[in-house]
DNA sequence: GTCTATAGGAGGATAGAC
DNA sequence: GTCTATCCTCCTATAGAC
């Protein structure tokens, strides 16, 4: 992680920062190499020789917005889970991380929805730089999985690798046709908790219905 | 769809379909934006101002591979449904198309896995053009799965035409993380069907068994 | 820290010999 | 139909004034 300033946290999102989502916002819509640093400083207000002011290259730049991609959904997902009680039914576990990786990779924030849209395409040795993070968020994912089979909520004959895999397609595949007004995101976090969970004692409706 | 010569079925690939594999491929690894016209002449054998013979343009060449990507697809996919009886059960039904579509992604054929990697980031009125095929294939899965849900094999109070969204997230992610020694496409078409559908009377495995 | 100006290279596309 | 050579544009990155 590159950091030569004092982590522009302030109120102003600064300079750096602004570069960051600028062109996190580009790299998610045109991808990575049709978004040129003249595109990038453009969107950030200012001209593309300033840009090396702030970071050494493209694919500084580019590294930083992978990492904090994945940053910011695992914190959020994280987040979400623990919030819930320590002896809560894996069902809403998996239903709360659903929704809050959905919300953050289709919401206002391009980070994370970049990472996505433009990780396959990036030079190499950049891929490998975020991989650790990456790994790190898919082992989390895989660990709640194996939870919810302990509990019979997947079915047990089911790999959980490859279910976890599945559910990452999923709910990243929503990038490509999720549409803000058409759909809610929690309604579609619990679509996609029914589609994968299987069918509780009690009605499935009924268990949404309590989660609201 | 670009045809100025007898259409190259021969057994031989002829210039103009080596241009497209190679093109594919390399779309497929790398990326639209990042594949030049020298990369692609490189990989199919001649030199950069040859390719002029055959195409118009880069984006003449693309539109085609994304054209060819879901022509594949989709003839596959209709004629492993259509290979199974009218009156087989839905279950059957889905399970094979999942199984086609995973083949053709995963598969030597560069076009489809080419289309599903660069479509979000190819010229937008290249896009355009190629989605009235796309929505045609999409319009035949949400077909199959409402035929799946009014047989009672997936959740009826679920959404079709989400439901479908997930499940091509589902399969087209698999692009991100198949390994060709490491699973078998079969076992994961299997896999991916018993996870959207609801259990059967009889048990998944004996099911799954009887299906191989 | 931002600007202007530009170096140095790569990309898409074209012209014309063979 | 393929080649070589080249045009022109755009890109990343750097230099140096303010």
């Amino acid at each position: 992680m590159i950091k030569g300033r004092p982590a522009a946290t302030a109120e102003e999102p600064g300079t750096r920062l602004r570069i960051l989502q600028s062109a996190a916002r580009l790299f998610r819509t045109r991808g990575y190499a049709s978004t040129s640093l003249r595109d990038i400083a453009n969107a950030a207000g200012l001209k593309a020789g300033s840009l090396y002011n702030h970071f050494a290259s493209k694919e500084a730049i580019v590294t930083d917005i992978l990492n904090m991609g994945v940053q910011t959904v695992f914190d959020r997902v994280r987040a979400a889970v623990e919030r819930l009680d320590d002896e809560a039914p894996c069902r809403e576990l998996l239903r709360a991380a659903i929704l809050a990786h959905l919300t953050c990779l289709l919401g206002e924030d391009n980070f994370t929805s970049a990472n996505i849209r433009i990780f396959a395409h990036v030079p190499p040795h950049v891929r490998d730089t975020t991989l650790p993070m990456r790994h790190a968020y898919e082992a989390y994912w895989l660990d709640l999985l194996k939870r919810c089979r302990a509990q019979r909520v997947i079915p047990a004959r089911l790999d959980a690798k490859v279910a976890s895999m599945y559910l990452f397609g999923a709910m990243n595949w929503s990038l490509e046709w999720y549409r803000p007004g058409r759909h809610s995101v929690e309604q579609l976090a619990d679509d996609l908790a029914a589609l994968f969970l299987t069918e509780p004692r009690s009605s499935v409706s009924a268990d949404v219905a309590r989660a609201r």
